[in-house]
RNA sequence: UGUCCCAUUGUGUAAUGGCAGCACAGCAGAUUUUGGUUCUGUUAGUCUAGGUUCGAAUCCUGGUGGGACAA
């Protein structure tokens, strides 16, 4: 704690000066990243995507969410005032065809998707590695709460300092190639040391931004109307159908069941006495089965697309704590790797297992690797 | 057609002559780089027309609607 906020990071960086593409997105988590980069002596390049196109959308909304136009221009703003090269990076097609049209996808195949994961890797990191290389810089950075290790050749996720930040959750699917030219200002740093660094440069206003929030290509942030205007022809997705018990009987009628997820207590309009959550969803069907808190609970499940980190392979029976949604208290998990994927058996029962969604398993604060949630084979 | 029973918020239920309450659903806010969860707050009701009573969801009479038995 007694530690600066500058040598708190400074012992596992590579000596200065040395070129640094820093991704910028207007908010005081990358611009502080930028400020303690540049104050070590850093060569920095600001780059910033546009990656959805919100004004098209109707939507001018201040300060909403890390993508809008508006934060575009206040990065582009800090850029010039901190006095490095700045890009503006136009990958709205590519955005759309992998991060968008793979949300899409997943809701109409009765998932819930987990579009951050998705970007970091596909959008953020693989566009970073892309133009690094192209402007000839050797590192990239970013503001996530989050650490780097090295152990045995590999490279891994560490939490952040500030465990209430941390953000290795939606960053699992980094390559080994993405981590060793990864670097991470605030990952030795809390939010509330970072508002400071921001207030005591001066950014008084930059200081007390609010979080970005929501998801970034849905600024009203509902997903559902965002579905039925791009979704193609999904009015037949998305029919009318039944909610069963989980004893397989009609107990009401569903909107179609895109607009569902595992968990989901609100929404549901069915009254009976005790809370009601969704506990399964059979898109084949078209039905939507509801249950007890009780019935939400489950003991296993498989991930797959796997990405490991920390090790090589995974020993069968390992013991790792997993975390199957952002903000979830980590459960102590065994892992049995299977083919192309790895079973899942938690130690005592947890709440809703969400397929689609992303389950990582840590050892301690290391992240171990992590997967897509899927149920049945 | 005869007899009996029932009717309270969107739903299910408490209150037996004395401030209509609870759960679920709904709505709003807080939290949150995904969806959801969670927390807090909140809207909304005595089927209808009369009568008894200081006072009626509650007792009496008619009506309406639903159910059961009888045929």
């Amino acid at each position: 704690m007694n530690d600066s906020p500058h040598t708190a990071f400074s012992s596992s960086l590579p000596p200065p000066p040395a070129t640094v593409l820093v991704a910028m997105s207007g908010g005081i988590d990358s611009t502080v990243a930028a400020m303690l980069l540049l104050e070590q002596g850093y060569d920095l390049t600001g780059v910033t995507y546009r990656v959805f196109d919100n004004i098209s959308r109707g939507c001018m909304e201040k300060e909403k969410g890390c993508c809008s136009v508006d934060s575009l221009f206040e990065a582009k703003r800090m850029v010039e005032e901190l006095g490095f090269a700045h890009h503006i990076l136009d990958i709205r097609q590519e955005f759309k065809n992998s991060v968008i049209s793979n949300f899409i996808d997943e809701y109409l195949h009765g998932r819930t998707p987990n579009p951050c994961v998705l970007c970091n890797s596909y959008i953020k990191w693989g566009k970073l590695v892309e133009m690094a290389d192209t402007l000839g810089c050797r590192y990239i950075a970013t503001g996530h709460y989050a650490r780097i290790g090295r152990q045995d050749g590999r490279y891994f996720l560490k939490k952040g300092v500030d465990e209430s930040k941390d953000q290795t959750y939606f960053l699992w699917m980094l390559t080994q190639e993405n981590l060793s030219r990864t670097l991470f200002p605030l990952g030795g740093l809390t939010k509330p040391e970072v508002r400071k660094i921001a207030f005591d440069h001066g950014y008084e206003k930059l200081s007390k931004k609010t979080e970005s929030q929501e998801i970034c290509f849905i600024p009203d942030n509902d997903y559902r109307a965002f579905l039925a205007a791009q979704a193609k022809d999904f009015e037949e997705w998305c029919r009318p159908g039944c909610f069963l018990n989980t004893a397989g009987e009609k107990i009401g009628e569903h909107q179609g069941f895109p607009n569902y997820t595992i968990g989901q207590r609100k929404g549901l309009g069915i009254a009976l006495g005790v809370p009601m959550y969704v506990v399964a969803i059979n898109a084949r069907e078209n039905t939507v089965t509801l249950g007890t808190k009780e019935e939400l609970k489950g003991k296993m499940c498989y991930a797959e697309q796997i990405n490991l980190m920390k090790y090589a392979s995974i020993p069968e029976g390992m013991t790792v704590t997993a975390k199957i949604r952002y903000r979830n208290e980590e459960a102590t998990a065994f892992l049995f790797p299977e083919a192309g994927r790895i079973r899942v058996v938690f130690e005592r029962e947890v709440n809703s297992i969400t397929p689609g969604q992303s389950i990582v398993f840590y050892e301690g604060d290391d992240v171990v690797g992590g997967g897509i949630i899927i149920l049945e084979l």
